[in-house]
DNA sequence: ATCACTTTGACTAATCCTGACTTTATTATC
DNA sequence: GATAATAAAGTCAGGATTAGTCAAAGTGAT
């Protein structure tokens, strides 16, 4: 087995719930009593261990009634085509690059014509409008990756 | 839907009757005694709630017979509020406002919802990763409504 | 000894709720 | 009509209640 320390703990004990529910609702603070470690502690296990890349949607609200919500996705089974293009992609990618990707993944069926359209928009560099090169290339990068991971989804 | 404070039973008590009819008009002190909160939080509600960017326009008058008016209204249904939510983008836009924006699109049944879910990953503060709040916002703001414009004119 | 991972806590940010004060519109009185 | 009284809604700042960030210290396997 494992090493339980307190994080895997905290996992296993969500990951368990989410098992039988297709998401839960938390207060980070009851969660961090229960386990007796700081509340900050929560935040680092779901950076960790409830990635998108994983299939876990994050979302929260802060002050009075606040929350963390954590829901299941279904993944995709195979998904190499994305891993390829998120490691050819890397840090940086230019709109020509970037252009072939999206061209490929129309190619592919894993988007339509309007999605990809969509996509088109977001990273053109009229839209991202940064003079740096290199800091343009960086957010497209970081842009097309978010949505390769997002179309790892099942709908 | 678990989380409930005052501020969401009240959003949920007026979206209901909206649900049903194209705009509503109360009397501020009316809804606050209620709910049994201060009239103020009134104006909290629908500050935070009753957005453009949620999709509803507001208007009222003070003084003797005074009352709020709230009104649904579809984003891209007219030029005219299109116009006003650009404008109430401008050239910042936190993801909380960005999210709402999407939502009304997707609940105008303008975008898919795995459209809104490419969308979301794009203008999300984890994709986005700039540590500079106003930076970060204003691409989102670029991003956002370069979209809008797409949606505009190609459908 | 190093390196990655875990744990902590001080500080930050967002959200909710309240109440004192302000502004605007209508109604009553002179 | 002009002015005063009344009847609304609006603004704003502060306290309370949550969650988020970040860097430093601790831990354990190689």
């Amino acid at each position: 087995m494992e090493t339980q320390n307190v994080s895997d703990m905290i996992e296993q004990y969500l990951k368990n719930i989410l098992q039988e529910h297709q998401h839960i609702e938390i207060r980070r603070a009851e969660i961090a009593q229960q386990f007796d470690v700081v509340p900050s502690q929560i935040n680092y296990v779901i950076k960790t261990r409830f990635t998108i890349q994983n299939g876990y949607l994050v979302e929260s609200k802060r002050g009075g009634g606040g929350y963390i919500r954590i829901a299941k996705v279904r993944l995709l089974e195979d998904n190499q085509v994305l891993d390829l293009l998120i490691a050819a992609i890397g840090t940086t990618v230019s709109q020509h690059d970037a252009i072939a990707v999206v061209q490929s993944l129309f190619e592919d069926k894993l988007i339509s014509p309007r999605e990809a359209g969509l996509i088109l928009a977001t990273i053109d560099k009229d839209t991202l409008r940064i003079h740096d090169t290199q800091t343009e290339n960086a957010m497209r990068a970081r842009i097309l990756i978010g949505i390769l991971n997002r179309l790892r989804f099942k709908s």
